[in-house]
DNA sequence: GCTCCTTCAGTTTTT
DNA sequence: CTGAAGGAGC
């Protein structure tokens, strides 16, 4: 009572009135929200979850579908702040969102949970990519389409094209002809390798992510199931809709049938996950998906970026081939232009970043408040080198994940094999860890294990190659152990000490890759068991990367550093953007076709709207080539980004560092360069 | 027949 | 740095 009459006030304070019109729309329809960046969309998204609960709804019966599962913990918190601060009833205010995660999250919870009532295993296991990547390579070498005279395309290809088929639910033929072209002439011999693909998860009880969408939408549209989940969830939000894709818009559908209670969020101008059948047309199309159409709300103000920074923004995403759905204005004030710096090659670029975020720290602003962007993972290679050199901390997100490390999957493989003995990757993985043990005994392993009643009888009665020697008796033992489901995280250290002898064999690096293994148990801690751990890591992998600078700890100071992708949604006081330039952003892998083109184009737009106060761009005039003899110098020449052409140049404060006849990054100034360095092409010829 | 070692090439973005 | 492919050796 008093909390409802509270509320509105409380809120309105905070709120602007577009804002406030999403968050207390009553579910007369669904509702649109085009959110344009830094218009405070996570905000206005926590507060109409908290204005649901105050206003009576169960908790339990929001659903809250966030892009990445950050996201989804950070809307939680803030839910929880906002009710503790509007309600003095200590129930509401603790009142947590039960199911606020990503749609493979919340997939996985929920297949599990109806699992016997759809025909699937309970005690299915997930794959990550690689390990679909590795049963999509064992079926193709079933079928035979590894020998043929011609070179069949290769598992990650077959796996995209898989990917693709399923998310945008576009016939096979019609993914081949828009996106893999040279791989039409092998639709048939696809379409039986899907078959067999599919045929073969479904006997191992394993699903890949694509399938923890799949089999929710195909559970929603069973009626009876249908009726029961859309009544479970009274209210389903859906942030970022804008990166979603067909199937996710169905399942959608099918919760919510007439769109009532249903409210999702996004910016068109946003979209950056095309490569994963994410489609733009998704929010587009929204108004009219259903009976009653929806309402929409547009918020169009920005209070994260000054003036100059969303003005040069503004006119990048301007240039785009589609109009886009709103302009975004702020009142934030700034002389400041964002800085267009050329410099000499990578490792100026790596000095002028390193000697800009210290000098801003000196000014007061912590390195956690800076970040430095980047199109592709291993962009920032130099900068690392040079933070490590002057012992700058970072973090790095995106990019190789420490999950993909080879010893760390070897010790999941084993963890995953004893949850789900049928799971043959794992199971391949884990026996060709002994001596002795390879691929073709593997095979015959795993489908012994596959046959018998009884798993860790089947591998104790296996008689293995003298090679192994009595290294292969540990491991129906440590199986044996793992199946009663002792203790957790106890398990894993079961598993540690029975690997650390192989590590030691397989590795050079040992030592190094065993601190990860000790970083893994910590992180296993925090689960309450192996089920949880190992599905919540394969749909959640830890971002850490324990580069030799080390892992700063939690509370120390650190900067970001970040992939354009997985910066979506933050914001930082200062941002570089590193490799402005045409072949980075544009990325040459990504100038095919122009949908490609347009949404690098939006990628650049996400990466300038990062920035509040500074935004810097980065265009090195020289990259080196790669793999070339050490003290080659073969490199080739970079031209500022095809996306800030003369005409916008004006939104932006142009610079040269170091400035001429300066040394004040100590570089050394080199030698006045050829264009061409035709001796050192040629030693190339033959280095 | 199978394993294991060497070599060589490639490397976007992610749930 | 990793994955595939080819060849030597058990």
């Amino acid at each position: 009572m008093s909390a409802l009459a509270q509320a509105p006030a409380t809120f309105a304070a905070r709120l602007n009135p577009e804002q406030k019109a999403a968050v207390e729309y009553a579910d007369a329809a669904p509702l649109l929200v085009i959110a344009g960046a830094g218009s405070g969309k996570t905000n206005t998204l926590a507060h109409r979850v908290a204005h649901l609960v105050l206003g009576g709804a169960d908790p339990a019966s929001i659903l809250l579908l966030t892009f990445s599962r950050r996201a989804a913990v950070e809307m939680t918190r803030r839910v929880e702040r906002i009710l503790g601060s509007a309600s003095d009833d200590p129930a509401l205010a603790r009142a947590a969102l039960s199911w606020a995660g990503t749609f493979h999250g919340i997939g996985a919870r929920l297949l599990r949970e109806y699992a016997e009532r759809i025909g699937l295993g309970p005690a299915f296991t997930i794959h990550d990519r690689e390990d679909s990547g590795d049963l999509m390579n064992l079926v193709r070498h079933e079928q035979g389409l590894s020998a043929k005279e011609k070179r069949f395309p290769t598992k990650q290809t077959c796996l995209a094209i898989y990917s693709r088929v399923v998310n945008t639910g576009a016939p096979l033929a019609d993914v081949l002809r828009d996106a893999f072209p040279w791989c039409a002439m092998w639709e048939d011999d696809l379409k039986k390798l899907f078959g067999a693909y599919v045929a073969a998860k479904q006997r191992q009880d394993v699903l890949d992510y694509d399938d923890l969408l799949l089999y929710w939408a195909h559970m929603a549209a069973e009626p009876t199931l249908a009726a029961e989940l859309g009544q479970r969830f009274a209210h389903v939000l859906v942030d970022e809709y804008q990166d979603t894709n067909r199937l996710q818009a169905s399942i959608l559908r099918a919760l919510k049938p007439d769109g009532r209670g249903l409210t999702v969020v996004g910016d068109d101008a946003q979209s950056i996950y095309a490569f994963r059948g994410a489609t733009v047309r998704n929010i587009l199309d929204f108004p009219g998906e259903f009976a009653q159409p929806a309402t929409v709300v547009t918020l169009e103000r920005n209070y994260r970026s000054t003036q100059p920074i969303l003005a040069a923004s503004n006119a990048v995403i301007g240039l785009a081939a589609e109009r886009f759905t709103k302009n975004l204005w702020s009142e934030r004030s700034a002389s400041q232009r964002p800085q267009l710096v050329t410099v000499r090659d990578e490792a100026d670029q790596a000095r002028y970043v390193a000697a800009q975020v210290l000098a801003r720290r000196e000014e007061g602003v912590a390195l956690k408040k800076q970040a430095v962007l980047f199109r592709a993972a291993h962009h920032s290679a130099p900068l690392e080198i040079e933070l490590t050199r002057r012992n700058i901390p970072f973090v790095k997100f995106g990019g190789l994940k420490f999950l993909e490390a080879a010893h760390v999957k070897d010790m999941l493989a084993v963890l995953r094999w004893a949850e789900n003995p049928r799971d043959r990757v794992a199971g391949f993985r884990a026996v060709q860890l002994m001596p002795g043990i390879g691929p073709k005994s593997a095979a015959r392993i795993v489908d012994l294990v596959e046959a018998a009643n009884d798993p860790v009888a089947a591998l104790a009665d296996f008689a293995p190659p003298s090679s192994a020697g009595e290294a292969w008796a540990a491991l129906p033992a440590l199986l044996g152990d793992l199946r009663l489901r002792a203790a957790w995280p106890a398990d894993l250290e079961r598993v540690r000490r029975w690997y650390a002898p192989h590590l030691e064999r397989k590795y050079e690096d040992a030592a190094i890759r065993e601190a990860d293994l000790l970083q893994m148990e910590r992180i296993a801690a925090s689960y309450p068991n192996r089920e949880r751990f190992l599905t919540e890591l394969t749909l959640d992998p830890p971002d850490a990367t324990s580069d030799e600078s080390g892992v700063p700890l939690l509370d120390e100071d650190y900067l970001i550093l970040s992939t354009i992708h997985s910066a979506k949604g933050q914001e930082w006081e200062s941002v570089y953007l590193l490799n402005t330039v045409d072949g980075c952003i544009p990325s040459d892998l990504a100038t095919g076709s122009s949908a490609e083109i347009e949404e690098e184009r939006r990628l650049l737009y996400v990466a300038m709207t990062r920035a509040k106060d500074a935004l810097h761009l980065l265009t090195p005039q020289r990259f080196y080539v790669t793999q070339q003899s050490g003290g080659g110098d073969r490199h080739v020449y970079a031209q500022r980004t095809r996306f800030i052409p003369t005409s916008v140049l004006e939104h932006f404060e142009q610079a040269v560092w170091p400035v001429a006849g300066s040394n004040a990054a100590g570089a050394v100034t080199p030698p006045p360069q050829a264009v061409v360095d035709i001796a050192a092409k040629l030693r190339g010829m033959w280095g």
